[in-house]
DNA sequence: GGATTGGTTCGAAAATATTCGAACAGTCAG
DNA sequence: CTGACTGTTCGAATATTTTCGAACCAATCC
């Protein structure tokens, strides 16, 4: 009765949710695993957090929540999952928003490694 | 000694943090502002939330939040304020960030007055 | 089948965000 | 100066997110 694992759900493109979409994006560690996603799918396990000691349930979790926002597809591959950008539901709702936000999130943003701001 | 509240601090264009930015917009009562906002300058008292019950501790609390991630100008106008979009520094740094935001904001989002989902 | 790998779900604890009343500050009118 | 009007700050209650271990599920390898 249960959908079984293999198969999580994800939302309809109408149903994408701007609000949901900018708060899933304005999570540092969900930015950079979006940002990783834009060279292309990525298996799960290839896909690294900034921190390899961070917990796979945590990992997990990331990932639920770009996924019920509609930003990324996670189906089952192999023995693991692939991820992928879900480009065309986003760009027919969003018409620029991801392409913006990649661009964006390129430039220092102070998620990546900078100067100490003490002084 | 403390800044006197007729000037609140506003984060200089290179502060500006993306995922910041993101979270700030993220919520529809502050998109809704937003909105507002891309129309020109207002005063605040003129820019109404969805709920207009709502305390004014909430709505200078928006505000706060939407200054805060550099998206918003707040300055003293007369016996109020005044609000406004920081365009050209928001352009600066997220290049079609903004615009694709705002776009997207005016079409149905389940934030404005909808059909009911239930049927 | 049994062990291993890769990942989701659940539940509870910790961290963050939101809400709102009360107190305060600045401006304008009289 | 007093009072009315506008908006900020503070503090505490509430709500939402995040984190992470433990249990579980599915596919692979032996």
């Amino acid at each position: 009765m249960t959908p079984s694992l293999i198969d999580l759900p994800h939302p309809d493109r109408d149903e994408l949710r701007l609000t949901d979409v900018l708060f899933a994006l304005s999570d540092p560690e969900r930015l950079a695993i979006v940002r990783q996603l834009s060279d292309g799918p990525l298996e799960m396990a290839l896909c690294h957090l900034s921190d390899p000691s961070m917990p796979k349930s945590t990992k997990s979790h990331l990932m639920k929540v770009l996924r019920e926002a509609g930003i990324i597809r996670n189906e089952p591959y192999g023995r693991g999952r692939r991820l992928s950008i879900r480009h065309e539901d986003l760009e027919a709702r969003f018409p620029g928003l991801i392409a913006s936000v990649l661009h964006a999130a390129k430039a220092p943003d102070a998620d990546g490694p900078g100067e100490m701001e003490g002084l």
